[in-house]
Parts: C-alpha cells; structure tokens; sequence
DNA sequence: GGCGAACTGTTTGTGCACCAACTATTGGTA
DNA sequence: TACCAATAGTTGGTGCACAAACAGTTCGCC
C-alpha cells in the first residue's frame, strides 16, 4: 500500500516518457515559442530577445546584471545576446563613469519605436492558441509555483 | 468595456514581461529541466539524452523518425544527440536491410541498464520539488491542453 | 598607498533547437 | 527501364543555455 515516503508509488510506470513534467515543460515552451518565431521574425527578434526588450521597455537603463534577473538569462547567455540587439541598432551599451565594470543598456530610438509593433503580438498569440485567458492565468499561476517549488 | 474581439482588453500591460505565458514556460523548463542536471551528470547523460533514452526503455527498436515523433525533435537535432548516445555506448544504430535509408536505434546491454539508475530519477526530483502529486499531475494536464492549442 | 577579495561582464567550449540545403535510397509510373 | 517525386537521415549555420576560466575594476583593510 501506499507510504508517504514514496509519493510515486499509485504509478504504473514512474518512467513513461509522456507522463514526465519536464517533457511537458519542454514542449510545451518549444511549442508556444515556435508560435513567436512568424511573428517576431519580421522585427528581426528571436525569443529571449523579445523578452530583453519586453524588459527594457519596462524599465530602462538596466545594467547587464539587472537584466539577467529580470529574465532569467546568465551573463554568459546575455553577453552576446545584447550584442546582436546592439547590431541591430535596437540598444546601446554604455559603460557607466562611476563603475567602469558595469555596462548600462539602454534603448535607441529604433529600439523604442519596436514597442508599437510588439503590442500585437500577445494578441495574436491568444487568438492563435484559442485558448480562454483564464485558462491562460491559470496555468501561468501554476508556472510559477513550480518555478517557486524549483529554485528554493 | 470589454469585447469579444479582445481578450485582454481587462488586461493592465499586455507586454507586462512578469505575465508573459511564454516566460513563464521557458524559465519554468529550464529550472526544472535544472534538476535533473545533478542527477543525470553521473549517468553522462543530458536531459534531451535522457528524454531519448525513457522513449528506447519503452520500446525497441525506433527508427530516427519515430523516435523523433516520441520525443518531439527533429532530425536534425537528433542525429547528432544519436551519435554521442552511440559514443557513450548506450546505444546502437544500424541500417535496416530492407531499406537502406532508414536508421534502427536499439539499446546496448549498457543501456539497458542504465535504466535501473534511472528508476531513481523520478521520485528524487518529486521530493526535491516538494509538490503533491496531484499538483504536478495537475499541471501536466494543463501542459498538455497547450501543447495541443499551440500545435494544432 | 598597496594588496587581496569581491564584483561585472566577456570568452570559450559543449550541446541543444531550428532551418535549409544536401545525399542516398526507394517507389511509382510512363 | 529510366526518370521523377517522395522519403530518411546528415550536414552546416545561427542562436540560445550553461559552466568554467578569464580580465578589468572597485572596495576593504592594513
């Protein structure tokens, strides 16, 4: 019968490939972010980029260490990353004059003006998914309990 | 006052970057997909590999193609995650005589057993987790009801 | 003032993920 | 039979994700 030790124990098959979470998790990222790449294309974005500028467009300037936090990317991911974003004329990365370490990012006019288009997009991913925004909320809720659950 | 046409007109900042379903997925993903990083690392494993691996414990052999519909990749990203699992010796792939195009993937004595290791992976990331089952049984669901609206 | 630890971001290496172009094989059909 | 289209997997290019090593700057503290 069941302990409370193994938690597990009422499944058949702890192994099967499509009752694991974290297969879920990653098609289901890969999945909805594939839904992006036709929309974000045209304004020469990938993924993470867009959530840089949904960050930016937030709050701005950020230093390379504050972005990081903000979206979840180590500096090693960033680092070329904002550079890509600066290539395409969308930021600027400026050292500040109090701390020659740290590297401010801010948004060029182009990078601002981007805004106006990316307010379609979630629109357009809604609709696409066809999926009630409530539906939608819920399962963001339970995104960031395990996301709360993973990182303590 | 709201419309149909509209789903998120209740919706304060649409571009708000903490709201973002899509952020949500990916950093859920990766934290998740995080905990399996000290476990599998021992095996010589990576997650996708492992991901790999549950499918071939499954059923045997597969053929690329069906393997990447298992698994949700595609070729190009499985052929050469193939060629590491074959280097390590977990498994083997061999040209079917009847049709000299397709490749059948079958598992090594070695990779057969890695599966009694594995057997400990499942219940160590639910308690390191420390959600009820139910919870995380529950968030599958809803994983699974995105992966199908953003597939179809 | 000078030394060492802490901090900020960069670089390098490995491995996904996706796309497009490519090779080889097979199967249908004229 | 000879060709053409479809199929199966490989390769190369770009970009992310992560880890480890690195370089420059700042700060505490003697």
């Amino acid at each position: 019968m069941p302990t409370q030790k193994d938690p597990l124990s009422g499944i058949e098959n702890p192994l099967a490939l499509d009752q694991q979470v974290c297969f879920g998790l990653a098609v289901a990222a890969r999945s909805v972010i594939g839904l992006y790449r036709p929309l974000l294309e045209p304004m020469g974005l990938t993924h993470p980029q867009y959530l840089v500028m949904l960050a930016l467009w937030e709050e701005e300037p950020l230093r390379v260490s504050e972005l990081g936090r903000k979206v979840q990317l180590d500096p090693g991911t960033l680092s070329p990353l904002l550079k890509r974003l600066e290539a395409q004329g969308y930021i600027r990365r400026e050292r500040n004059k109090l701390d020659e370490r740290s590297l401010a990012v801010v948004l060029t006019d182009r990078g601002r003006a981007l805004r106006d288009d990316a307010e379609k997009i979630p629109p357009a991913i809604v609709e696409r998914l066809d999926m009630s925004v409530d539906e939608l909320m819920e399962l963001h809720r339970r995104l960031l309990e395990v996301i709360a659950a993973a990182t303590r």
